[in-house]
DNA sequence: AACGAATAATTGACACTTGAAGTAACTCGC
DNA sequence: GCGAGTTACTTCAAGTGTCAATTATTCGTT
C-alpha cells in the first residue's frame, strides 16, 4: 500500500494535453483532446483525494462501489466487465482488498469454478465513508456548471456513447 | 514491448462504469461516470489500434506527438508537464524509445543539468504515418456526431476545463 | 569565492494494467 | 459417461504510473 500522506499538488495548469493543438487540426481531434484533459484532471483530482483522505486507490473504490450494490456478490467476471478491465487485474485488486478484510472470495456451490467476491461488514463501512466523500469531491468539481450545461454534457455524452459503442463493436 | 496481434476485442457494451447508475445519484456523479464510460472506450480503442497497427503504446504516441512539433526538442520536464505525467515516468519512456532509435537525447550546453529530447529521422517518419491513421480512427469515432453537437460539446467542456481548472488549484 | 537553496533528471519501491498461457471445472453431443 | 470445447479464474512478464530519495548542476546571497 502506498503512503497516508500525499502532497495534492496537481500538474501545472497552464500546460497540457490540449495545449498542443493548433489550428491546422481537425474538429473532432480538438473535442477528444479536450475530453481526454477534462477526464484525466478530474481522475487524478479524484485519486489524490482517495489516498490522501483513505490511503486508497481508485480501482479499490472502483472494484468496493460495484460490489456495494450487488447484495449477493458479483463473480470475478462480472467484476471485470463491470470495471472494463481484465481478469488478471480484477484478481490482484480483489487479493489485496481480501487481504486487508474489507472483501472475502465465497465459493459458489452451484459452479465451483466460480467466486462470489462480498464486502465484509467492515468493507460496507468503510466504502460508504468513501463514497458520500467522493459525491462532494464530484459535485465541487462541476460546480461552476449550470444545470441547463449539466444536462446538455449528460445528452451530448450519451449521444456519444451509443454511437461509439456501434463503431467499436467491430 | 507486447506482441503485434491484437484481438480487438472490446470489453462487453452492454454493461460498463455507467451501469451501477441509478436514479438516487446525484446528476454531476452521473455525468462524471458518463464522461468517464466516453473516455475510457475512446482510448482503450486507440491504445488496441496502436498496438496492433503499429505494436506502439498510447504513451509512447502521446511523447512522439509532443516532440514533433518542438523543432529544437524538448527538455524532460517539459515533456513531463505537457504529458501531464510525472518524470520518473518521461525518463523510462524516453529509454525505451531511444533504445528504438526514434528519439534522442541531447546535451544542452548552456545547462548541463538538462536533456534536450528530440525525434530521429525515423521517429518523424513512424510517428507522421500513425499520426495520420489515429487521426482517422478519432474521426470515425465521433461521426455519428453533427457538427453543431461536436460544437456544442467542444464548447461545453471547455467551460467545464475552466471552472476544473479553478477548483482543483487549490 | 562559498554556502545554501532550488532545479533537472534518474533511481527504486510499489501499484495498476494488459495479453498470453496455464489449471480446473463445467457443458454438450455422442 | 467420456472427450472436445468452453468458461472461470490465476499467474506471469512487460509497460505505465506514482512518490520519495539521490545525484548533479545552477543560482542567489553574502
Amino acid at each position: 500500500m502506498p503512503k497516508d500522506k500525499t502532497t495534492l499538488k496537481l500538474v501545472e495548469p497552464h500546460v497540457d494535453a490540449e495545449t498542443r493543438i493548433h489550428d491546422d487540426h481537425h474538429l473532432s481531434v480538438r473535442l477528444w483532446l479536450r475530453m481526454l484533459a477534462c477526464t484525466n484532471r478530474i481522475e487524478s483530482f479524484v485519486r489524490q483525494r482517495l489516498q490522501a483522505n483513505f490511503a486508497t486507490t481508485l480501482p479499490r473504490f472502483d472494484l468496493m462501489a460495484q460490489l456495494e450494490r450487488a447484495a449477493h456478490g458479483l463473480k470475478m467476471s462480472e467484476l471485470s466487465q463491470r470495471m472494463m478491465v481484465t481478469g488478471g487485474n480484477v484478481t490482484g485488486i480483489t487479493d489485496g482488498l481480501e487481504k486487508e478484510g474489507l472483501v472475502v472470495r465465497e465459493i459458489d456451490p452451484a459452479d465451483r469454478r466460480v467466486f462470489r467476491v462480498r464486502l465484509t461488514a467492515e468493507g460496507q463501512r468503510q466504502f460508504r465513508r468513501m463514497a458520500a466523500e467522493h459525491e462532494q469531491w464530484v459535485i465541487g468539481l462541476f460546480e461552476g456548471m449550470s444545470l441547463k450545461q449539466k444536462n446538455q454534457l449528460v445528452e451530448l455524452l450519451g449521444e456519444l456513447k451509443r454511437h461509439i459503442s456501434r463503431e467499436t463493436a467491430e
